[in-house]
RNA sequence: AAGCCUAUAAGGAU
């Protein structure tokens, strides 16, 4: 058993799911049973796919197995539909857990904050850390947040542009010492961008870096977000010339979509061909984000002749068309 | 600890 669930793990982190589906499939047929960790494993895998509703499935073919579902087990299913989009099964999976009789530890509550973030619905997330911190003086650290707590809460707050309120939770999290890292400026970023305050994102962006923190991918495209919405194209792309720069960090896909929706929104067709250019040279492969922004480019600036290009260039990309 | 939790882009459809 420990055998399999450590071939599983393996398959699973490096994104096979196939091949851990037919290894599970394998145990059975050897006549080995699954235990806890082999499912959650799975489910893991599953969610990795992108498949979680399968992981939704294991867990239930778990308890109607019988076996001892324990903490992990739940934090996966809740996890589950939280990767769904589905907080009030996340929310219910939850309350079973108790009602089981299982104490729920951090990360269920991080799982359960996350499947709200994901839903949007800020005020239940920010409902779900109070409890939390109601519960956590009794539970001896059991339920104390962590630092992806306040990441996620962040996030959510975030995505419903309420930066205030993103930044108070970034007071918190230091006041619980915990310090700020790469998710945490991705979050406030994202807060600056929906709250239409660009100027804030420049002033965190810097302080961040003077405080010796690196950005990530994620963080410099987080910031030519927030410059892009607030219409600095010219600091937008001194972010992608200082991002070519640095050896830690290089410009993706996203980047580049980014990029090019904003030539599109800035009417600049020539800079956006100049974009496509410096991609290709990267040895980036465009997707369909990247090509729809640079089409309607030049749609904008009426290049229909660049347009037609464009479109054959796609036509020797089929990945691309999705 | 053999298993669980967090962040980034466009148009369309819903």
């Amino acid at each position: 058993t420990w055998t399999f669930s450590t071939l599983l793990h393996a398959y699973s982190r490096g994104g096979n799911m196939q091949r851990a589906l037919e290894i599970f499939n394998d145990m059975e047929a050897i006549g080995v049973v699954p235990n806890v960790i082999c499912f959650t494993t799975m489910m893991s895998a599953c969610q990795r796919g992108g498949q979680w509703q399968q992981a939704v499935l294991l867990f239930q073919k778990m308890e109607a197995a019988g076996i001892e579902v324990d903490v992990v087990a739940y934090n996966a299913v809740i996890s589950a539909y939280a990767k769904g989009k589905k907080w009030e099964k996340a929310w219910a999976a939850f309350t079973s857990m108790r009602q089981a009789g299982i104490q729920p530890n951090t990360v269920s509550y991080n799982a359960l904050i996350s499947a709200c973030e994901r839903c949007g619905e800020v005020e239940r997330a920010l409902e779900v850390f109070q409890s939390m911190r109601r519960e956590a003086p009794r539970t001896f650290g059991y339920v104390d947040p962590s630092i992806v707590t306040f990441n996620t809460l962040i996030s959510a707050c975030g995505k419903a542009g309420m930066l205030d309120q993103a930044l108070s939770l970034r007071d918190q999290m230091i006041s619980w010492n915990k310090t700020p890292d790469v998710f945490t400026m991705a979050g406030l970023l994202k807060a600056c961008e929906r709250a239409g305050k660009w100027e804030k994102a420049v002033e965190i962006f810097e302080a961040f870096e003077k405080q010796g923190m690196k950005p990530n991918l994620v963080v410099y495209n987080s910031f030519i977000n927030a410059l892009g919405t607030g219409e600095q194209w010219e600091q937008a792309f001194g972010v992608y010339r200082t991002m070519k720069e640095k050896k830690d960090v290089r410009p993706d896909v996203i980047t580049y979509g980014s990029l090019m929706y904003i030539c599109d929104r800035s009417n600049n067709w020539q800079l956006a061909l100049d974009l496509d250019k410096e991609m290709q040279a990267a040895g980036v492969k465009p997707n369909s984000y990247v090509f729809i922004s640079l089409l309607n480019a030049c749609e904008r600036g009426q290049q229909w002749v660049r347009a037609l290009e464009v479109y054959r260039a796609i036509q020797d990309q089929p990945e691309a068309g999705q």
